[in-house]
DNA sequence: TAATCTGTTATGTA
DNA sequence: ATACATAACAGATT
């Protein structure tokens, strides 16, 4: 599911529902989720909940549990105890409720880091700015005299964070770069024009609730920014601005879709 | 039915 | 430094 604004989206949403409340229980229900689960959490109030790209991040007392849904992870806060097929880890509060996480394909991951060293350790540590705090200049400075294919670099979270496969072919269709240039050939001009759609693409997104192509939700609630969406998921069909047939290719191993008229 | 695809990331090899 | 394959896994699609 998650790129930055579903992330977004859901951490929003967690944050009514959650703060304030105390833990009085973690069942880990299959054990490689939260590899690292210990009960420092236990009987501990979440002060807050944050987002850094697309991890989740709970403040509990001194402690951070970092949360990546990475393909198909999601929440769930109920006020029955029912866990479910797909149910890797529950969360009792004191209040009497259960927060889910449900991940069919388990690729999600927990991880428990304290408030001061959860900067300085993986996997934040290396964790690039996202488009809101990064400046085009910036990007240049990271990517120009690298030898990636564009897609690749933004795609790559440790020079930017917050983009995925989504938005990547959107945020290039809007700055008419196609996803195979090279690195070293991407001008300044183009690396603010990719900040500025990154942002507008995004903000777009939150409004619209996420984007929810196979099984998105935040908390039980779709997204539907995917009706938004110029290229990606549109093989075969008609470019927005041109009208030529969009098509997919393989770009570091990832379903790319563009228009070869648009995006040089 | 079987092969292939999927919104992510980490890891190992070349 | 980068490319590429693979692994983690389940279900939908072709």
């Amino acid at each position: 599911m998650p790129e930055y604004p579903e992330i977004y989206t859901v951490v929003n949403n967690l944050k009514e529902k959650l703060v304030g409340k105390t833990i009085s229980k973690i069942e880990v229900l299959y054990k490689n989720v939260f590899y690292d689960y210990n009960n420092e959490i236990v009987n501990k109030t979440i002060k807050d909940i944050r987002q850094m790209g697309k991890y989740i991040l709970f403040f509990i007392s001194d402690n951070v549990l970092i949360s990546h849904l990475r393909m198909e992870g999601k929440y769930a806060v109920k006020d029955k105890y029912e866990p479910g097929k797909h149910t890797l880890l529950v969360m009792h509060l004191s209040s009497g409720d259960y927060v889910e996480y449900n991940d069919t394909r388990k690729f999600g991951r927990f991880e428990l880091r304290t408030i001061s060293n959860y900067l300085n350790t993986l996997p934040l540590s290396e964790l690039g700015k996202t488009p809101y705090k990064l400046t085009g200049k910036e990007l240049y400075n990271l990517i120009s005299k690298r030898n990636l294919k564009i897609k690749q670099a933004l795609l790559n979270q440790k020079i930017i964070s917050g983009i995925g496969n989504i938005y990547a072919d959107e945020i290039l269709f809007d700055t008419k770069i196609s996803p195979t240039r090279n690195t070293k050939d991407i001008t300044l001009t183009e690396c603010e024009n990719i900040i500025n759609s990154s942002i507008k693409i995004f903000d777009k997104s939150i409004d619209f609730g996420g984007t929810t192509i196979r099984t998105y939700s935040s908390l039980g609630e779709k997204g539907s920014n995917q009706n938004n969406l110029k290229v990606h998921t549109r093989k075969g069909e008609p470019c927005p601005v041109c009208g030529t047939i969009i098509e997919k290719i393989t770009v570091a191993g990832r379903g790319t879709y563009y228009c070869r008229n648009c995006q040089k």
